[in-house]
RNA sequence: GCCGGCGUAGCUCAGUGGUAGAGCAGCUGAUUUGUAAUCAGCUGGUCGUCCGUUCAAAUCGGACCGUCGGCUCCA
């Protein structure tokens, strides 16, 4: 027997004989910490308790409270719901079951879907295979002995996987009556799960192709204690209280009917303020950074998509409408719009960099089952910009779009976003050599503003490269917002031209870029970010004015009168209701600042102040308060 | 688009085959109110739509529409 020496944790250096297991090596140490174990790493290398080591160097432990351990943990959830799942339904084949954020998945195919209330009778049947604390064991298989196995076992599935794997062998884990094949580690045995629960059911393709098998997936999730599980329970349901769909049309931000159809969004009042808001935020924004405003038509002659090529790229997602027996298009882009305007008259090298800024509403074809309130809608506005410029400005110009599109993120709150590199799909035009002079030329501009970014490959959209800046909503799912992506093609297309300083005619490059996005994506995280309680410089309504008694509405109304001149948005609540009423109301619909007015204030000429914050702040004069509104706008917060 | 869930008053929801209900909101009146809900009365619904089963349908079946959770696909 060959000896290795392992190094555990602080400098602790010991011989041991190769061979030992995970789990004897922890029992040499501490019974206590073996126990709280679920897999330990050699080397950097996640290990199974029961493997033997072969090898000597530094081992540490890992425990549910890891996040690598934390992934194990689940993984082998999703593995005792499996078992659970063939246990009570023995004609259901498995596929896969990975761990995801926050959870894992299993998918089965079986032929009658799951229903709500089997995920109980499912959970109950898990925790017995917990109780029962079946050990789970580590098995290595040649591919052709597991092919027979599971061929016997009639799991097709996972034969098609093993056919895949791209190795003499493949390991199974074992618990009970139940083998899965698994890369692992997994738990030593189903006893360690303390907290667990199902949470939905839904259809997913095998291997997410959409010709392929529909199956049943379950997700579900576990942590290491039953409080960890309440608290992360909880956090979901605090962050559904926030979701757009229900603040939005609450808050009077927004509408959709089911007369006018899925998918178009309704601005009533309020949400037209915000709307106007963020719009004459970005008009000053674009103008300052030297952009010129154009407006262009929605329907547009199907001829014009041949030649920019959308009706061959982006035929599934436009509406054609007929007028007079020809075809036009409703614009699901803005591009062409803004080639036909530049290519309007003779520009010159001293012209560029060119560019248009629109607020361009465009139309796209959306698969109903995709809709989400105003995150993926049918008809949407974007803050849409086409940079026309020289092949040598081209980083320069990459490079300002991306600083003034983390300039806007952060404007609005927001922080916790990342970017994203997509390089060429499936579906292109172009040649190969300019899909890769494009991306050096974002990467580029990534690596001058030292940006963290991942890269997607294959994720850009048919004309060219792009980066995106993800935002999250308040279930964590993620939306693209700012978009800045290179166009080779379009210039070509449409011939563009300037007159160099050569005396010559060259094409200019072009670059697509939104910041928000649209306006009702943005708005649609806005709302989430802010829990529809938005700063002061963007709240439709900013100050509620409550008087006492109607002796007091007429005061009110001259303090409102006031703020008004100072553009302040307000309303005053002259209705006959108890104060606590009112301020109850206004605090409901978030209001940043109510001011009450009453016998005191009249007689000394002052304002009562209530801050959506921090509640009751006291009298003072009006003209403190105006001070104060308008630092608190200045500064955005 | 696919798989599944859901659809009753403006909102939140009760109602399992026999004459549609509650709370909040709204309206009217009383009350004149001081920092998160004053009291009383009233209005309001072809139970998403259509077709079917039945003596009888919110309730059972089907189709469609919308919506929610996923999958696929994208600002």
């Amino acid at each position: 027997m060959k000896q290795i020496e392992l190094i555990l944790g602080e400098g602790l250096k010991k011989e041991f004989t190769s061979g030992i297991k995970g789990m004897e090596l922890l029992n040499e140490f501490e019974k206590k910490i073996a126990k709280s174990a679920v897999a330990i790493k050699l080397n950097d290398k996640l290990l199974d308790l029961s493997v033997p080591l072969e090898e000597g160097g530094t081992v540490s432990l890992i425990t549910a409270e890891d996040p690598e351990g934390l992934d194990i943990y689940r993984h082998s959830t999703s593995h005792i719901m499996a078992q659970a799942v063939k246990d009570l339904y023995p004609d259901v084949k498995v596929t896969i079951g990975p761990t995801v954020e926050n959870g894992f998945y299993y998918d089965f195919d079986k032929l009658v879907p799951f229903v709500p209330e089997e995920l109980e009778k499912i959970e109950k049947r898990m925790k017995e295979i917990i109780k029962e604390n079946l050990p789970i064991t580590r098995k290595v298989l040649t591919k052709e002995e597991a092919i027979k196995f599971y061929t016997e076992q009639g799991e097709s599935y996972k034969v098609e996987l093993i056919q895949d794997i791209d190795e003499e062998t493949v390991s199974l884990y074992e618990q009970g009556n139940f083998t899965d094949l698994c890369r692992g580690p997994h738990l030593p045995s189903t006893g360690k799960i303390k907290a667990f629960k199902l949470l939905k059911i839904a259809g997913a393709y095998w291997r997410g192709d959409e010709k392929k098998q529909m199956l049943q997936r379950i997700y579900g999730t576990a942590f290491p204690t039953k409080e960890g599980l309440k608290e992360y329970l909880h956090k979901l349901e605090e962050a559904a209280k926030r979701d757009h769909r229900k603040l939005g049309p609450a808050l009077g931000l927004y509408n959709t009917f089911d007369e006018a159809g899925p998918g178009v969004i309704f601005y009533p009042p309020k949400g037209a303020i915000l709307r106007t808001i963020l719009e004459d935020f970005m008009k000053r924004e674009h103008y300052k950074k030297g952009y010129d405003m154009v407006i262009t038509p929605h329907l547009l002659k199907g001829e014009l998509w041949e030649i920019s090529g959308h009706k061959d790229y982006y035929r599934e997602n436009m509406y054609f409408v007929p007028v007079e027996e020809q075809e036009y298009v409703l614009k699901p882009m803005n591009c062409p719009g803004h080639v036909l305007i530049y290519r309007s008259k003779v520009r010159s090298f001293r012209d560029l960099p060119i560019k248009f800024f629109e607020l361009g509403t465009v139309y796209r074809y959306e698969k109903s089952g995709v809709l989400h309130g105003l995150l993926r809608v049918r008809g949407f506005t974007q803050d849409d910009a086409h940079i026309f410029c020289q092949e040598e400005q081209l980083d320069e110009e990459i490079l300002k779009a991306f600083k003034f599109a983390i300039e806007v993120n952060h404007t609005f709150g927001f922080h916790d976003f990342y970017v994203k590199l997509s390089t060429k799909p499936e579906k292109y035009i172009g040649s190969d050599e300019i899909w890769e002079k494009a991306t050096i030329a974002i990467r580029n501009a990534l690596e001058k503003e030292q940006v963290e970014y991942m890269i997607d490959e294959g994720e850009g959209v048919f004309y060219g490269p792009k980066i995106d800046i993800k935002l999250r909503d308040s279930l964590g799912r993620e939306w693209q917002g700012s978009t800045i992506q290179v166009d080779f093609n379009l210039p070509e297309r449409f011939d563009l031209r300037y007159a160099a300083s050569d005396g010559k005619l060259h094409r200019p490059i072009m670059i697509h870029r939104a910041l928000f996005g649209s306006f009702e994506r943005f708005t649609g995280c806005l709302i989430e970010h802010y829990g529809g309680a938005f700063p002061l410089w963007l709240a439709p309504e900013q100050v509620r004015i409550l008087p006492i008694t109607d002796k007091h509405i007429d005061y009110a109304r001259q303090v409102g009168a006031k703020l008004s001149t100072y553009g302040i948005r307000l309303e005053v609540d002259t209705r006959n209701e108890k104060t606590g009423y009112k301020i109850r109301e206004a605090q409901v619909n978030k209001i940043p600042y109510m001011i009450i007015v009453g016998d005191k204030e009249i007689e000394y000429n002052t304002i009562s102040v209530r801050s959506r914050e921090k509640g009751d702040e006291g009298e003072m004069v009006l003209e403190k308060f105006i001070e104060r509104l308008f630092e608190e706008i200045r500064k955005k917060t």
